[in-house]
RNA sequence: GGAGGAGUGUCGGAGUGGUCUAACGAAACAGUCUUGAAAACUGUCACCUGGGAAACCGGGUCGUGAGUUCGAAUCUCACCUCCUCCGCCA
């Protein structure tokens, strides 16, 4: 959400930016609402005061008659008063929809483009392995070693459903061992948090998954939803607060399983683990002061956190400036990371690093007291820290043996009992 | 699942139909005192919103939504959340 005085005062700005990430927005629909908000609201409170004024006169008013007769036009004030405001409550609801649907402005330096084939890289680190034969993909080589079963999970959970098996299920819990070493030593102030994926509508309005992303989403009989994301819960954590500034920028590793409908994306992936309805993922999240360049600092610090994680896998990836078309509707930037999949001879998503400004927390009603003593709705920041099962497919792709057997990452090998390898005949 | 109680500003907390303009306290900020700090004292201090250059003026907000009333923090109903007791389960 944005704040609606900026909308009216920037109004080509949020046209342009909705052209730029490819949405239709209607700018001058809301604000012809937004006119009929304003004039409603005057007539209203023109009569509230009236009321306002007639009901502090009355308890100390001596004249009978004169006393009923204010009560008599005040009824009468009533009757008009409860139309206008039936009517208010239509325009409002009008006003509301139209505001959850404002697309946050792209940054500048956000590339022009339609979808994810016209995003920008930016940086490309690590070397591809060279391989003398043609390199098997994931669910080859993890059905061999009997690391994966895909027939099984599709049996018992249904499309998209998997069993992790032997040292699958241990690079697995290898992988988080990992993270949350990894952050709690060289970046101990993102603070561990382990989420509810079960939550409340709000919180996927709040986050600005909702109104939209409804078919996306797990619902269950309560009107609870799963949430794709711990992002959800975790940025929920501090909504209706008012946070301290002295504490800000606020960092969590926030961990939970994920739960994604893949609605619309049926032809896609359909095999192995890239595309799962069910999976986990440790995320980072931000709050910092409503400051643009603390909000463009930090996220260069969520993308270089990532990249130095990658880089203790040995995981070869670029980094692509994600196009307009690719931006969700709060994001003012993002960066996606992809990890290099030797069996496809390109990258595959494994990150997505955003900045949304105040459009998360002003939705969640998330402030901080600023040093002028304003309430600020504070920003916000994400970035994927590992999701997993999915990184398994470039750990077991790009450092797969020719013999079929898989070489363990030297930083996950002490949380694998040391091995070397999984699957090597000696 | 059953019975009862509660939700007030940054925090604690008073207020049970009309000067509520929401008391009081804490925190915070500014000042006095002090070599400095603390303490003490003085002052400022809820949020959202409309108008205005400002002073200031208007409206709203007491968990959320609806209702009763000329008038609701206060009464009624529904929902959300928390607490206590009982039951069930671990």
């Amino acid at each position: 959400m944005l704040d609606i005085k900026f909308i009216r005062e920037n109004k080509e700005l949020i046209a342009e930016g909705a052209k730029k990430k490819h949405l239709k927005f209607d700018v001058e629909a809301l604000i012809k609402a937004d006119d009929e908000r304003k004039a409603l609201t005057l007539l209203v409170e023109e009569k509230r005061a009236k009321q306002n004024e007639a009901s502090k006169r009355l308890p100390s008013m001596k004249d009978a008659l004169e006393k009923k007769n204010l009560l008599e036009d005040m009824k009468l004030l009533k009757d008009e008063l409860q139309k206008e405001e039936e009517k208010m409550k239509e325009v409002m609801k009008v006003w509301q929809a139209l505001m959850l649907q404002v697309p946050n402005i792209p940054d500048m330096s956000v590339p022009e483009g339609d979808s994810d084939a016209d995003n920008v890289e930016v940086r490309a680190w690590g070397e591809k392995p060279n391989f003398t034969y043609r390199p098997k993909d994931h669910i080859e080589l993890m059905e061999k070693l009997d690391l994966a079963d895909f027939e099984i999970g599709a049996k018992v959970a249904g499309f998209r459903g998997y069993f992790l098996k032997n040292e699958g299920a241990l690079m697995e819990f290898a992988l988080w061992q990992f993270v949350m070493d990894f952050f709690r030593e060289k970046k101990s102030e993102y603070k561990l948090l382990f989420v509810p994926s079960l939550v409340r509508r709000e919180t996927l309005l709040g986050t600005g998954y909702l109104p939209q992303g409804e078919d996306d989403l797990y619902k269950t009989q309560d009107n609870d939803y799963l949430a794709g994301t711990a992002e959800v819960a975790t940025m929920s954590y501090n909504a209706d607060k008012v946070l301290d500034k002295k504490d800000l920028p606020i960092k969590k590793l926030a961990f939970s399983p994920c739960f994604r409908r893949e609605a619309g994306s049926y032809s896609k992936d359909v095999k192995g683990l890239y595309r799962l309805h069910e999976f986990y993922k440790f995320e980072q999240v931000i709050w910092c002061e409503a400051s643009h360049e603390k909000s463009v600092a930090l996220h260069e610090e969520l993308l270089s956190n990532v990249e130095e994680l990658l880089q203790a896998l040995n995981l070869p990836y670029h980094v692509v400036a994600n196009c307009g078309g690719d931006l969700g509707l709060g994001q003012v930037k993002k960066y996606d990371v992809e990890v290099w999949r030797p069996s496809q001879n390109k990258y595959g998503e494994t990150h997505s690093c955003s900045y949304f400004h105040d459009f998360q927390c002003r939705r969640l009603n998330t402030r901080y007291k600023d040093d002028d003593g304003k309430m600020k709705f504070a920003h916000s920041l994400n970035n994927t820290a590992l999701a997993t099962p999915r990184i398994l497919i470039q750990i077991v792709e790009n450092n797969q043996q020719e013999d079929g057997s898989i070489k363990i990452p030297e930083v996950l090998r002490k949380y694998m009992g040391g091995a070397e390898y999984i699957g090597k005949k000696s």
